[in-house]
DNA sequence: TTGTAAGCGTTATCAA
DNA sequence: TTGATAACGCTTACAA
């Protein structure tokens, strides 16, 4: 049978309050009931039991990390760094992933789910604006990503339009004038609603705004929509434009997998990255940096993001709903040029 | 404030205990009962306090997957297969990330994480075989991809030794004769034990068996270890054989990752893959099938892995150490022939 | 600086 | 088929 602060209590010679008071970490304590203490426990081997815990003060010491899918590299790679900066501070992260529908969505923050961690990070992708009303504004959210609403809690997000620019802008400048959009949807937003605009509007207005201006023009048969974001997405758009004949000489991939995507399919047609097509991504995720040419990317600072959401939410269970209203934070980000984008200089 | 138990009992005009038996799915309760309890449960939002059911019944419903690192695609892949299989059993996951560090992974069945879930999905690959001991035979454990002990808990693992030789095979096959062996490691065994062999020993085992089958010995200096299982460390093995004038025909990556950076180094240095060089992995991953040419691999049925195992460790968390002792299931694997270790015909 | 006692919201026991 | 009541192991007022 497991020990019980009980068990150290009485092992120790003190109350069980003064083991409580060990384990969080109370400050005001005679040096040798601490050793007392710190020697029962090595002695029955005890560990505290977190349901016991949780029920009593009703803080569990989990957070969520909610996100469409693990099997996806940058998310794998946020998740990890989510989980080691949770693991910082003593939390436990459970990782809920959606799928990218809206009902599991709401799901993780309102469900179950949502039941059993203190707050949650939280990447979702397809909510609207009118969900918001869903959400319990009392549970700690730090959104990830996307600007879909402002009341669900802080934001943490990198500046999608200056980054998309700043990526088209690098094609231009290496003598792109066709460049495929990658990734881009456009939204049915209700009428007469300003809404703030989803990422994904972002990029695509970024790219806009870079090719007007070097005095270019969006031929929009080159702004190619995707059902979803994986290299297969990419991969398919860009077999398709070729087998329609439609003529390109750069491909910027609204994330590194369609790009990726992109890539690989341009090469197995034979064609060569980036002589014939440059190709451009964002989140700088490891696959882009073994590919072959490696990926020109957007690095979005996904460590920081990672590590800031976990201290934005730790501060938000801590301190409950700020009183100035929620932080909206953007992050830097970088446009790291790599071979896809630029003809090495003949010798 | 929440609502509890007692208060939908007592909307519902029953008692606490009828409630508990609705959410426990209790067979013997009246229709009328039931409806009444469904609408106080719709009524008031009521949502089961799983901290204070955790405490009472001694069952978190959640498990660990204990994993070295999420950032790799086969892991990613893998928590993704496992959190799904859970989900449908209606369990949470906790995604315990090791670093392939020895004290991590113990601890993370034994320390402060294993103590808030009901057992664990575990893939050590730092224990060895005199850390069984330190382990609590009585934690419910399903022991993933290495059989480094007999007495953990279920085993559910690959023929490491048969897929290694198939995949050898296929080179030599391939008219390759000079092989090299990534990911080998010879790891000190205690003089006179005989021990379970690692994965890792097996694999190489397997590849030395197909080369004899063919006539032919492995030259020690093509069996190269890496200090870890990445793409970097695939790369830089190869970087330096290359630079030693080393001679080789073909690159045989005991996974993936490391298969991928071979590739990629290979490329890069003007290579041809396959004609120059062969390269073959194991694992599977959407990283291979994206690759340019696409890897040749060994699929390890990563999802009946995954399911298998939470099955395993449900049935285990609910009936105990079995008499008749632990299982190990082997599953099966599958050469997956791609373009990087077939030359295609000339046309 | 430490102790006493109540109670968090379930589930288990046993009775009805 | 349902109910009353006692735990589960901890934290938190409040007291000393």
């Amino acid at each position: 049978m497991a020990a019980t602060m009980s068990d150290v209590a009485a092992r120790a010679g003190v109350s069980v309050k003064t083991v409580s008071n060990f384990f969080n970490g109370y400050r005001y304590m005679r040096d040798e009931t601490r050793e007392r203490i710190e020697a029962a426990v090595a002695d029955l081997d005890y560990r505290i039991n977190r349901s016991a815990r949780a029920l009593r003060s009703g803080r569990s010491r989990m957070i969520a990390l909610v996100i469409p899918e693990l099997d996806h590299s940058y998310f794998a790679q946020l998740a990890q760094e989510v989980i080691d900066a949770a693991d910082e501070r003593g939390l436990t992260v459970i990782v809920e992933t959606t799928g990218g529908r809206r009902d599991r969505e709401l799901d993780a923050v309102t469900g179950v789910a949502g039941q059993v961690v203190d707050g949650a990070v939280y990447g979702p992708v397809a909510l609207g604006p009118e969900d918001a009303a869903l959400i319990d504004p009392a549970f700690p959210l730090v959104v990830i990503g996307e600007r879909l609403v402002e009341e669900l809690g802080d934001h943490v997000l990198i500046a999608d339009r200056e980054a998309s620019r700043a990526a088209v802008r690098h094609l231009v400048e290496q003598g792109r004038r066709r460049i495929v959009l990658l990734g881009t949807m456009d939204l049915p937003e209700p009428a007469g609603a300003t809404l703030p605009k989803r990422g994904v509007t972002l990029r695509r207005q970024g790219a806009e705004e870079a090719l007007a201006e070097a005095g270019l023009e969006l031929d929009p048969e080159l702004a190619v929509e995707v059902p979803a974001w994986h290299r297969q997405e990419g991969a398919d758009a860009i077999a398709d434009l070729l087998d329609r004949g439609v003529e390109f000489d750069a491909v910027f991939g609204f994330n590194d997998a369609l790009a990726l995507g992109a890539q690989w399919e341009l090469q197995r047609r034979g064609l060569v990255v980036p002589d014939d097509v440059a190709v451009v991504g964002i989140d700088d995720t490891e696959d882009g940096r073994f590919a072959q040419p490696p990926l020109t990317t957007i690095s979005p600072g996904r460590r920081s993001i990672a590590r800031l959401s976990v201290e934005l939410l730790v501060r938000r269970i801590e301190g409950g709903v700020p009183e100035q209203g929620f932080s909206t934070v953007v992050m830097e980000h970088e446009l790291v040029v790599r071979g896809s984008s630029v003809v090495p200089p003949r010798g």
